[in-house]
DNA sequence: TAGATTGTTAATCGATTAACAATC
DNA sequence: TAGATTGTTAATCGATTAACAATC
């Protein structure tokens, strides 16, 4: 029964959701697999491809309702499932975050942020108190969240993961330098802002040859 | 004689970088395609195909030499280069990226902070003032920076990217949720960081089935 | 109805993996 | 030298694109 996406098509669902987001914010009610590939510069044939190892959203001769479109891609990637969220680090890079991703308006709920800094603990970060890291364990058992955004050192990322992974957290969102493995029933995404730079680097050097 | 290098190979590059970085900084001399397939989760086969779109930079029976391996794939990535960039919005986002991404360890350097707001203006960041925007322009015309930083709102960034591209910038790494479309000439970084948060939510939700 | 556009199958293309001779 | 491991070619696999019948 459970078909199997492959990688490819999974990593292309947010852009999409995205591109819906804003179609749907600028008032527009249907598109067509042809209008969207003009728009997010692929092909329309990938679109549809894509779209149908979930079903037949669309209809022939119509296209697609776009706010259906973009709520049914939400509900593939999970994001009405009311997902919560704990952030451990409150450094520039763990408030950056916090406020950056819209959060809220994708479904997930922050419900803690943690850091050993005295300094930090207790400031407000979007409506939260920092937390002491110590009483992490406490809170985690107790509000069993979704997930965990490691925004820490290098140094401790891998000690406070196997905490986190033993007090019962099953995700892991890293931002550290260093990758974090998936160990047995955990999810991982780790994210490189430095990659992104090299990237950028490399088209640029392309270009000077 | 130019090599045209699939975007697949390039993407991986930095990733490379990051672990040879790592296993240089761990003092290992030397590594076989398969030990780094093993600590990286893909096939020697790979590591050695993606490393000959470039070169040959190992020996028979020996291996590659890290530190030197490094170097090359830093090369190939135009780290060498001393491109220099200029952050525009000196938010959260734009504070830490400046702040988390080892732009000097890359051989990168940060010239220029910007923003509009008043209250951000004269601020520090990493040892630099927070310029006034409308200073941009001359700023860009004298010092010629590689490239800009968008960290600013959804709702400028377009305008922003268009004033920068008439005075003269090339490359843009952008955080905006609106991407920002290559024109002719000019190269371009989309950074998203919700789409792994959205990514993560998939795998959540994928093992819940 | 006629026109448009999907869902889906088939064809193509490219990327990954396997294999092995070359060689350090 | 013998063993190890690369560079590279060939085989496989999967992803993308093209095409078109189904149908709104």
């Amino acid at each position: 029964m459970k078909k199997v996406v492959s990688e490819s098509v999974i990593n292309r669902l947010p852009r999409y959701y995205r591109y819906l987001t804003e179609i749907n914010r600028s008032g527009i009610e249907r598109i067509s697999s042809k209008d969207l590939s003009e728009k997010m510069h692929v092909t329309a044939s990938q679109i549809r491809q894509d779209l149908n190892c979930f079903g037949g959203f669309g209809q022939q001769g119509y296209g697609y309702n776009v706010e259906s479109l973009r709520a049914e891609i939400g509900k593939i990637l999970g994001l009405n499932r009311g997902y919560t969220a704990i952030l451990v680090g409150a450094g520039n890079m763990g408030r950056a975050f916090a406020s950056n991703t819209n959060f809220e308006s994708r479904g997930f709920k922050l419900i803690g942020i943690f850091d050993i800094d005295k300094k930090k603990i207790g400031m407000d970060v979007r409506g939260l108190k920092v937390q002491d890291y110590k009483d992490i364990k406490a809170f985690i058992e107790r509000e069993k969240p979704s997930m965990a955004i490691l925004a820490v050192s290098r140094n401790s990322m891998h000690e406070v993961a196997e905490n986190l992974i033993s007090y019962g957290v099953k995700a892991f969102l890293n931002f550290s330098y260093t990758e974090l493995d998936a160990a047995e029933g955990v999810s991982v995404e780790n994210v490189h802002l430095g990659d992104s730079l090299m990237r950028l680097s490399y088209k640029i050097s392309e270009k000077e040859e």
